[in-house]
DNA sequence: CGCGAACTTGATATTTGTCAACTAAGGTGG
DNA sequence: CCACCTTAGTTGACAAATATCAAGTTCGCG
């Protein structure tokens, strides 16, 4: 089945038959977020916790001069705000320019999972891990590549993440976002992005066009980015260390 | 007393006296790191959990190039890499060019802890999450502003954190890194960062030498820099929900 | 067909990086 | 206590990356 949250979590931990049909369940009612409405907003202390089933989302802060930074792009399985739990407020929005599925769960049913399920709360820790790594190697990426590289390395990390839930074919995927997004996503300006986006295409790294981007040469692409997807951490470690992991 | 572990989660959770017992206990056995020397290194798996208890480390990444960014800051009370216990490797380095004083704590202890202290886990959990949010921020800032706003912003947050732990008297605090160092957290160069800093020292935000860094009027440098401090969820919400967390 | 949003392009300004030299500070051995 | 030596900080001239502004052009949709 093409569960995109168990598809991902089966890269952080060995689930089981039944751990599986939790998570199905917990899936199981979808609802469509209309083009250009937040599904959260910084501040609020949204009552469900919401997670990504099909397209695209992202974080994002506005600053004071109404300049926007996305912080994360949200593919189907991620979850949008499961720190909201414990630390009080939101300290970011959730908003999708360009619709998606999502599920809403109730903080109740989380708090019952991590009370009960070892296993599934051991995975969605492992989730919330992999999001903060992820973040770090944005900040690098930002930090300490030009813009070229930048957006290169973006564009791996996306074909990686999404083909584990699925959604690559022919090395290519949907991505229904603006280049005015993508630019708030690196810390350029859109115009910039523009420019960039033609560099690489023009050589032959990425092609985008209908709304879908397609990498013809992966390896050559993941050379230009210096692309090591180690901080996804997605070598399911199921190794002698913590066989049936006892706590946690 | 003045344990900074204590004093930080403090402001995550309500925390009874067994709970500061135990993690007084944890704290026990301080350690001195030598300048220069790294505490973990990316592709580790260390045995050990670890805790800064006196001056300051931080987390960065090396690129091919040599360059390096450094995506943390870490001050008394911060854990270096909580989440090891969980993702198998390390996927950045943590350093101290400046020495600093250490608890190690075994992933087993860490371990028992979240199976039989459910207060001091979730305090564990909301201090995960704060770093989680505090790289959001640092994405914001390298994203949308420019250097001199960048670094008050930096300089704002270390102010709030090191206040947390009492680390501050006098609107001041020992700041024992050096140029190039923050120069790499920011993400520009060294000289540059120089040029910057000497603006913002003859627009009297700040005043910085023998290792020591002043703020002469907080709200002054706060205004300049747009810093606000929500990102750090420092608000202990002990209002009426979840008054004795049940689960987690 | 027409309209607005997204994309593209050029000219120019600003920010930041690079290189290279120099000065100041701190620590070590004699 | 001084001489030396290394590291940190400072400065200037110049180059490169990115932003800004302003004007098209194309595309998708009603």
């Amino acid at each position: 089945m093409s569960n995109p949250l168990i598809m991902k979590l089966e890269y952080g931990t060995r689930l089981n038959d039944k751990d599986r049909a939790v998570l199905q369940q917990l899936t199981r009612r979808t609802r469509r977020i209309v083009r250009h409405a937040d599904i959260s907003s910084e501040g609020e202390r949204p009552e469900n916790v919401h997670l990504v089933m099909e397209g695209f989302a992202c974080r994002y802060k506005i600053l004071a001069g109404g300049r926007r930074q996305i912080v994360a792009f949200l593919v189907p399985g991620d979850f949008c705000d499961l720190h909201v739990a414990i630390l009080g407020k939101m300290d970011h929005s959730i908003g999708t320019g360009w619709g998606c599925t999502i599920v809403d769960i109730p903080r109740s049913t989380i708090e019952d999972l991590t009370a009960q399920q070892p296993r599934i709360t051991r995975a969605l820790w492992w989730a919330t891990l992999v999001d903060e790594g992820t973040l770090r190697e944005w900040l690098v990426n930002m930090g300490q590549r030009e813009a070229d590289r930048q957006m290169a390395h973006l564009i791996c990390e996306l074909l990686v993440r999404l083909r584990v839930v699925g959604m690559v074919s022919d090395n290519s995927f949907e991505f229904p976002i603006t280049q005015a997004d993508l630019a708030d996503a690196l810390g350029i300006t859109s115009v910039h992005a523009n420019r960039v986006l033609q560099d690489l295409r023009t050589q032959g790294l990425v092609e985008w066009k209908n709304k879908r981007l397609r990498i013809p040469n992966e390896e050559q692409l993941v050379e230009f980015a210096e692309f090591d997807p180690n901080y996804l951490h997605l070598d399911r470690r199921d190794d002698a260390e913590d066989p049936d992991l006892g706590t946690l």
